[in-house]
DNA sequence: TATAATTGTTTATTATAATACACAAAAATA
DNA sequence: TATTTTTGTGTATTATAATAAACAATTATA
């Protein structure tokens, strides 16, 4: 399996998860903006994947109820790496 | 289940998870950020919660082999979004 | 315990994300 | 089709993340 994950494609990715979420939540970006407290240029540049703050990304993730299910990824990845392989 | 998580508590997660992950290779703040072309500095603030941009956390999250792991998760969130709930 | 390595912290500077406008293009809707 | 709404884009300014360098405080190791 050679499937390579570039940088640039998660961010594209991750903008194209908010769109999807904030659709279905028959938001528009300027909606979205004032909802979290953020310019709605910042919303337009995350979601065509431009560079953004963690701060941004939290906000919009937290908007949409996905730290929960964020922080729950990263603890099993800390604990996968306590868990030596017994193979 | 009344847990909230906050996003100050996911920036200490995602530092405490370069920190295990930085560790588990056996190098120093200096060793990674040199290693994905960064400061020290900057490895230091996120370890220790502070704010990031995207890029940062992303050539972190790449250079431990976690983009594919993100990527993934990424679309699942996508993909159930246009699952309606059949129940 | 002395030495070396690593981490934490400060200051000044540079690069760039975020903001606030405005306006055009595109899409939705009346 | 006309009107409204939403999205995309540009420019200038502000806020702040990233860098670089030095030094103190810890922690590891010889």
């Amino acid at each position: 399996m050679i499937d390579f994950v570039t940088i640039k494609e998660v961010k594209l990715k991750l903008g194209e998860l908010c769109k999807s979420k904030r659709q279905s939540y028959d938001m528009s970006q300027e909606d979205l903006a004032e909802a979290i407290g953020l310019s709605r240029y910042t919303i337009q540049k995350f979601e065509n994947g431009k560079n953004a703050t963690l701060d941004t990304v939290l906000k919009i993730a937290n908007h949409f109820a996905l730290l929960k299910q964020l922080k729950k990824a990263i603890d099993k990845t800390i604990e996968d790496e306590n868990n030596i392989s017994l193979y």
